[in-house]
DNA sequence: AGGGCTTCCCGA
DNA sequence: CGGGAAGCCCTC
């Protein structure tokens, strides 16, 4: 028997596999999908069989033998197997790369890595129960017996819940008893309480039924924050588990929706695992071992859990699908709805897209009658949605109000006065973004990248936020040597220490990347903050999603065009979306919400719209914009990353590419090649085209030519990115 | 990826 | 000409 093993190697893109002979008592427990030790050079190596042959034909060289077999079953179904091929020929990914991405760690190929497996120590019979019962009648200990009827009645005892240990010795010893090992899991899952989910309001309900009841594949959901949408899930996923088929519900990311896990833990109990990226290693591959012995119905994940091993998914949920988490940002550059849509399709199942503001793709999608749409317009409170102010910056700047405006300050005193809790955002971390020299105008960039060093007053450190890089703030101006070093722009710090000197004694607690490294400080903060030890939490974006504060009455927008000058066509949309989703955490309970937008573009579309809550009203400005620019939805988007060490050569191959692409598609609109938005990182300069595509299949040839023809050696590196959500 | 092999460059 | 570093290339 001859197998073709595919390696965790880099052998550029052509996929290339590696044939082994395998040994006569190794062949019964060959299947395609499960991994195997391989001698490669002098390495010892995993891979997945791929394929199984006659060893009747020759090879031109002579074939090693596998080493063994890892696994008892494959770890790669058929339907895996399949969705790998797909996905590597789709986002153009080496298949190694989608095979790996699929499996939590401790299921992966690998080079030398170890994952432990727990266990729990069982005690059970080692003779029959007519020979113990014997034992038993001439027995005298009572210790002894107990032990025995224990294990008698209940087939197995957890040994560490046997008393007296010594006892238990004696009988193991005498072979009565005996010792077994099973596999443990890690995360406590909580038990069945089937708390009664709440009872649907009439629009609710109507939703759940035109989803069930509806023949097409893929629904989205327009809903308004607040609206009831987690509710809606759980409705369709009791239904389809009553049909005895299962469920994928996909979360952008799994700290920010705790909430909503705790709420399907409550109804559903240990019928739920979770699969995202903050597990250990261990405890994710507990939680696929659950969902591959079929112990729960439901998978409530991050991105990579669209790969979770279900047998008959009924329903795919995917919450939040405008979120840009949903794009792996490396090889293989999946989006969770493209697997999802292939998984619908191999298990007849249907996808459930929801969003406040859903992405122009999904409503453009809608409106054409491609995607069901459902829509929920009522907050189930029966609030209305937040009062938004927009406060313009150019006027609050005049009066001496360079950061926080009067009317901000104002609203905040405000609402402290009534015990009112308060969120601002601001989307930039540090203290301030620039630090220049005042006298010759010098300005700190990092010496790696090119792009201007942040200031971080806490540690007193000037950081690149692209490669990390750290200095010592200097004193005086590196060039001239003026003692005239200048801060320009605001972070979350400077904010922070700015509300400090207005509010004497507010409490303030700051959420952004650096506050939050440690593990578990950022459900520190929520719980915290939910727990009114502050009075007002101030953050980047990851304040903006999913969090349900009751207390919360006023969110301030603090510079809330920044996103909107960064090139890119989704900037609008992004902006929008995130304005949109911080007003949402405004007035969740019975307290009116208010929000506060300062701005300098007071009459942008996007203001406008973020301002009324209105997404159609957004929907159809950005639609035209993009309909005479020729971006999405009207069109689909590669982009081709270019990266060289050396600018020149990097800027020549560009070139030449460019001028391929254009060449040998002719029919389609080439962009490009631009430098990088950040055209230096870490030393290595970055340029980049943009393709306009109608059918993938059309550029998917010429596509793959240009990444072989710079694989491995080339000194170019080429990123292909398909349908990408930043450029 | 990583180890072995080739090449290239510099000093003597 | 030798040695060491740097690049190249193969792995069933």
């Amino acid at each position: 028997m001859i197998i073709d093993v595919l390696v965790e190697i880099n052998v550029g893109s052509k996929n290339q596999m590696f044939s082994y002979n395998v040994k006569e008592e190794l062949q019964a427990k060959i299947k395609k999908g499960i991994r195997v030790t391989v001698p490669f050079g002098s390495r010892k190596l995993e891979g997945f069989v791929m394929d199984i042959r006659d060893s009747v034909e020759k090879n031109t060289y002579d074939l090693k033998e596998i080493i063994n077999v890892v696994d008892d079953h494959p770890v790669l179904t058929d339907e895996l197997l399949e969705l790998g091929t797909y996905m590597s020929n789709f986002y153009l990914a080496p298949l190694i790369h989608c095979y790996q991405t699929m499996l939590p760690v401790a299921l992966k190929a690998k080079r030398n890595t170890k994952i432990n497996i727990k266990e729990e120590k069982y005690i059970c019979l080692n003779k029959t129960e007519e020979e113990i019962k014997l034992y038993i009648k001439s027995n005298k200990s009572v210790l002894q017996n107990d032990i025995l009827n224990s294990v008698i009645s209940l087939g197995k005892v957890r040994k560490k819940d046997i008393g007296n240990q010594n006892v238990l010795r004696t009988l193991l010893k005498k072979e009565l008893l005996k010792e077994i090992k099973e596999e443990k899991y890690r995360l406590d899952s909580g038990d069945v309480n089937n708390i009664q989910i709440h009872k649907l309001t009439p629009k609710q309900s109507d939703v759940v039924n035109l989803f069930l009841e509806g023949n097409k594949e893929t629904y989205l959901l327009h809903g308004i924050t607040g609206s009831g949408k987690t509710e809606v899930y759980m409705h369709i996923i009791d239904k389809v588990i009553s049909k005895g088929k299962k469920a994928i519900v996909l979360v952008p990311e799994i700290a920010l929706t705790t909430q909503l896990v705790a709420r399907f833990q409550n109804h559903f109990g240990s019928d739920v695992a979770i699969l995202h990226s903050r597990l250990s290693d261990g405890e994710r591959y507990d939680e696929w071992r659950k969902v591959e012995r079929d112990e729960v119905s439901i998978v409530i994940g991050t991105r990579s859990a669209v790969f979770a091993p279900l047998s008959n998914i009924g329903v795919i949920i995917i919450d939040e699908e405008h979120e840009s988490t949903y794009k792996q940002e490396n090889s293989p550059r999946y989006h969770a709805y493209d697997i999802a849509l292939f998984r619908a399709g191999k298990h007849n199942a249907k996808i459930l897209l929801g969003s406040a503001t859903p992405s122009l793709e999904s409503y453009a999608r809608a409106k054409k009658g491609y995607y069901g749409f459902l829509e929920l317009d009522e907050r189930i409170n029966g609030k209305d949605l937040p009062k938004v102010h927009v406060i313009d910056m150019k006027e609050s700047i005049k009066k001496g109000h360079r950061i926080i405006s009067l009317e901000m300050i104002e609203k905040i005193k405000e609402k402290l006065e009534k015990k009112e809790q308060v969120m601002i955002l601001l989307n930039r971390r540090g203290y301030s973004n620039v630090l220049t020299c005042s006298n010759c105008g010098y300005t700190y960039k990092c010496p790696n990248c090119e792009i201007a060093m942040t200031y971080h007053k806490t540690s007193d450190t000037i950081r690149c936020h692209y490669c990390g890089y750290a200095d010592k703030r200097e004193s005086e101006c590196r060039e001239c040597h003026a003692k005239n070093l200048k801060d320009f722009g605001v972070g979350t710090e400077k904010l922070e220490e700015e509300l400090k000197n207005i509010f004497e004694d507010i409490r303030i607690v700051r959420m952004d990347l650096d506050t939050t490294t440690t593990k578990g400080s950022h459900s520190r903060i929520i719980n915290d903050f939910n727990n009114y030890k502050y009075d007002l939490l101030l953050g980047t974006q990851m304040i903006a999603k999913g969090l349900d504060f009751g207390r919360v009455s006023l969110v301030g927008v603090i510079n809330a065009d920044m996103g909107l000058n960064i090139p890119d066509f989704r900037s609008s949309e992004r902006t929008f979306q995130l304005l949109n989703q911080v007003s949402g955490r405004s007035g969740r309970k019975d307290i009116e919400g208010e929000v506060i937008i300062q701005t300098f573009n007071t009459d942008h579309y996007v203001i406008e719209c973020a301002k009324k809550h209105d997404y159609i009203g957004f929907y159809k400005r950005e639609m035209a914009i993009r309909k005479k620019l020729f971006y999405p939805p009207f069109c689909f988007v590669a982009t081709i990353k270019i990266m060289s060490k050396e600018y020149e050569y990097g800027f020549e191959i560009s070139r030449k590419i460019g001028n391929y692409l254009r060449n040998k598609l002719p029919n389609h609109v080439v962009l490009g090649p631009t430098m990088a938005n950040v055209f230096k990182i870490k030393n290595v300069y970055r340029f980049g085209c943009l393709i306009k595509y109608k059918t993938k299949e059309e550029i998917n040839d010429v596509l793959r030519e240009l990444i072989e023809h710079y694989g491995v050696g080339s000194k170019i590196k080429l990123e292909v990115d398909i349908n990408p959500m930043r450029l």
